[in-house]
DNA sequence: GTTCTAACA
DNA sequence: TGTTAGTA
């Protein structure tokens, strides 16, 4: 109990978390405005990042890189919380069962919409596995 | 000097 | 998203 206290433990200034996640601080506060975390605040304001919120936030940049989009990485996440998602041994950013099932309805988003929204990452092999 | 919110490019 | 303005 003592170690998952302490990873919820709010510690980490903003300027930690950019330079451990790679990520810029408009994104990181972007991010908490879309709930997918939720930093604690000091007596200042000032956003207070615990070792929890550095690893959702390294996950968001996981699925970002494969190019995945806001939409996208909000339905994971409630996806992880609505299946109470294994948290001990499972260390990978996203299943290929759950990154096709997000990327279909993304296609379907996008076929619907008539504008594509989610190319930047050549996602077309994922359906093309098929014959591979 | 660092971080925050809000807003515009 | 980047960036900037005006603060705390």
């Amino acid at each position: 109990m003592s170690r998952e206290f302490r990873r919820a433990m709010p510690l980490l200034p903003i300027s930690m978390v950019m330079q451990l996640t790679e990520l810029t601080a408009r994104q990181i506060r972007y991010y908490e405005e879309h709930k997918l975390i939720e930093p604690a605040r000091s007596e200042g304001n000032r956003r207070m990042f615990s070792l929890d919120d550095v690893d959702a936030l390294l996950e968001i940049r996981e699925l970002l890189d494969q190019g995945i989009n806001m939409a996208g990485i909000k339905k994971v996440f409630d996806m992880r919380k609505n299946n109470n998602y294994v948290k001990s041994s499972n260390k990978m950013a996203i299943s290929d069962s759950e990154l096709r099932s997000i990327l279909r309805e993304e296609m379907q988003q996008a076929q619907i919409m008539q504008k594509a929204s989610i190319r930047q990452g050549d996602l077309s092999r994922f359906f093309q596995a098929k014959g591979e």
